[in-house]
DNA sequence: CTCATATGAGACATCAATGTCTCATATGGA
DNA sequence: TCCATATGAGACATTGATGTCTCATATGAG
């Protein structure tokens, strides 16, 4: 008798999974009948948005745990590098928890979901843009680059992450560092936390 | 009259477009009857998988192109450097032209097109280990993360194309920028062609 | 125990996409 | 002109997913 939570919890699971699969898939992965399945969710389009703001939800809560409006206003390099600091590794797991969400196309089709997408995104370049401003990254590349730039690098985390090629404990260092110094050069430690204080 | 060729071309543009759309969807766009459409492709199947062939062509001309294993084979930094050079702009050019290859589920779930993927993957991430070699990457870095990085990049940039965040003209550049040096420091200009001889 | 409620199994109709088929027409060459 | 071939339009059956419904059963509260 799984509850409402637990359902939808293994609906996301089975669609990360395989974006494809039907409802008689998805109800057996929860261990449900499909007519029970649907005495929760009206139909399939009702669960995908559900699982859609669900992930927006998330999204949104990483953005006020790590401090985003706080670090836009406040503005200055530290303040916006603790910012990122906080935001990554959460952003990490929120790519691999709903993975599914990443590239899904029906989600950008819901004028609803579109729109919650919009604004978040709007934070983000919000940040970057301080981010910008405050020196912790250049100034000649589009602040909407550098938000894209994030989210395709999620979505490489996401596939290191399934064919094992990085253990998981490293990914969030590894997407933070190459997003901000590259795979070429040493890295200049925005990421990790200065040992000395060479703040 | 299209050939098969050009019905093909549509095809493309339509899925990278919706690539959910019909096969009737598909049709309409190549200017061609349903029926036509279905004396060229015997299946919907057929004609991803055809798809998917293409634009592993593509990405396999691309590495050839580049010199991608005469610059493995030398191993010298140059060459890699050289190599990257001429890789990155095609591969973001193959990006746009076959977007909906970048994400399509089915690809991966047809076991020959998934061979051939890793192949080409072989051969990138040959690539990034010739470039840690040569010091033109960091050696503390998964030689798969670079891969699936470039990629996730690749991802960024058919995305900020769509949304008109950056222009064409810049794009390769800036991606190949972001992958090696990141957005947060100077460039370290390995990508432009050094002006001085600052080798 | 008794009853109300939720569930599982499955039947059922619906729907959209798909693949096949036919036929009238157009096109292009001999 | 005559003929062969390719096409467009559309009818048709099939398929898989979907959404609704019923009914027997289990579970839990009273």
């Amino acid at each position: 008798m799984p509850t409402r939570e637990q359902l939808l919890d293994a609906a996301l699971r089975t669609l990360n999974d395989d974006p494809t699969a039907s409802l008689a898939q998805i109800a057996e992965a929860a261990g449900v009948g499909r007519a029970t399945l649907h005495r929760h969710v009206a139909s399939r389009d009702d669960l995908v948005r559900e699982l859609g703001d669900r992930s927006l939800d998330r999204w949104e809560e990483t953005q006020r745990a790590s401090g985003l409006a706080e670090a836009v206003a406040d503005g200055g390099d530290e303040a916006v590098r603790a910012c990122l600091r906080e935001m990554f590794p959460r952003l990490v797991a929120d790519a691999e928890d709903y993975g599914f969400a990443l590239t899904d196309s029906f989600l950008v089709s819901e004028p609803r979901l579109a729109a919650r997408t919009a604004d978040l995104e709007a934070g983000e370049v919000a940040l970057w843009r301080a981010a910008q401003a405050a020196g912790v990254v250049r100034g000649d590349v589009p602040a909407r680059w550098c938000m894209h730039a994030a989210y395709g690098l999620l979505v490489a985390s996401r596939d290191a992450l399934r064919a094992g090629d990085v253990a998981r404990r490293d990914l969030a260092d590894l997407v933070l560092t190459t997003l901000l110094t590259g795979i070429a050069g040493e890295p200049t430690s925005t990421t990790t936390t200065p040992k000395g204080g060479a703040r």
